[in-house]
DNA sequence: TGTACATCAGTGAACGCGCGTTCACTGATGTAC
DNA sequence: TGTACATCAGTGAACGCGCGTTCACTGATGTAC
């Protein structure tokens, strides 16, 4: 039965929305397109009259995914914009490594990614980008320097490198797990300036 | 039919050493035991008669892989052990970002290793341990500090990270990609104390 | 505003295929005498 | 050293199941008059 347009909207963001959180949680190619069709409530069908194949969605999910983390990341601060300190104990905090469902597609994913196709790896790419400006934009605020970005660049690679060890190792030995989380939160804040005089 | 002592464990080191390269190209998920044992030159259930299932054999082959990466990334150089710059020129290159079938698996297999069960996750924080003690060797024949084993942890993290950002980007932003690495391996020889005195 | 009808989002059966695992069987190995 | 036989690594058919994708069909929506 056909159904409006607004209901058709609905459904659309429905799939795009379970699906991220799904695929977050138990990986790309853990979850079928039945599966997730199934969790928003609508038939493997109506999937492929919104989307034209998983992989297509896998996209759109990832955006949104990745969207999603970058407005929580960037939200203003009492003290105004965030700055390094506060990006980094977002993103370096127990309730990330935890919640795999709610925490960042680019730690839950990263190692996928690159299996998947180009439109998939544009998603990432921006999504990076994004990170590696807010980052930036806070190492800005303290001190300026001509090396900024690749510091922002590596400062994120580090970040979402941490949470993917500290959750690969939680399972065997929650000890190493706590202390890579700790050890990256503080050796990165060193390595943005922090410890130094704030900016002011 | 039998096969002797030798045979079968030619076998079973065929096995490991198959699916550890195909797990690492295409991902655990991405392969299954039948087109591993066939790589092998078996059938799957050969297979069964030397795991007890799939699982055992992914745990096996990533302490096969990361072993062999440590003896790698640890073979002595012309100038005595590696340094810090050894472990990043030999971690941090084209070669192993592109090289996904030979590469590291912990960068190849980051965030699937989070769903894998607790044994996985045990070799997984083994290799952790040994790429990070490395590091940590390599710091400790440069400068003497307080926090050298989170300094480890940290450049550890990062340098997977780096690899598994520049992998996901590698298909839609080459030249992020590119970026990345080079950025990632200059500062990290900086975190590292690189480009200050070098050791004596 | 009321009626006729084309559109198309969503349904559910079906496609071929590969998944991990089990199991009855085979036959060379390796041991016991 | 030679013979009898138990062991067990490896074979290949079969298990139930879920995969991504296709397609004929349904019927309310939304448009044309």
């Amino acid at each position: 039965m056909k159904v409006t347009k607004e209901k058709s909207a609905e459904n659309r963001a429905a799939l795009i929305k379970t699906a991220a959180r799904m695929f977050r949680e138990r990986g790309i190619d853990g979850v079928g397109v039945a599966e997730i069709s199934k969790a928003a409530g609508l038939t493997h069908g109506a999937l492929y009259a919104q989307f034209p194949s998983k992989q297509a969605l896998v996209a759109e999910a990832l955006a949104h995914g990745l969207a999603r983390s970058h407005a929580y990341m960037t939200a203003p601060k009492p003290h105004g914009a965030p700055n390094l300190s506060d990006h980094l104990d977002l993103y370096l905090s127990l309730d990330q490594r935890d919640n795999l469902a709610n925490g960042c597609a680019m730690a839950a994913s990263a190692s996928e990614i690159a299996r998947q196709g180009e439109a998939v790896s544009a998603r990432f790419a921006e999504g990076f980008e994004q990170m590696v400006g807010a980052v930036q934009a806070a190492l800005e605020a303290t001190m300026l320097r001509a090396d900024d970005r690749a510091r922002a660049l590596t400062i994120g690679a580090a970040m979402i490198g941490g949470v993917a060890m500290a959750r690969a190792t939680a399972k065997s030995r929650p000890d190493l797990s706590d202390e890579i989380m700790a050890a990256v939160r503080r050796v990165l804040g060193e390595v943005g300036g922090e410890g130094g005089e704030p900016r002011n």
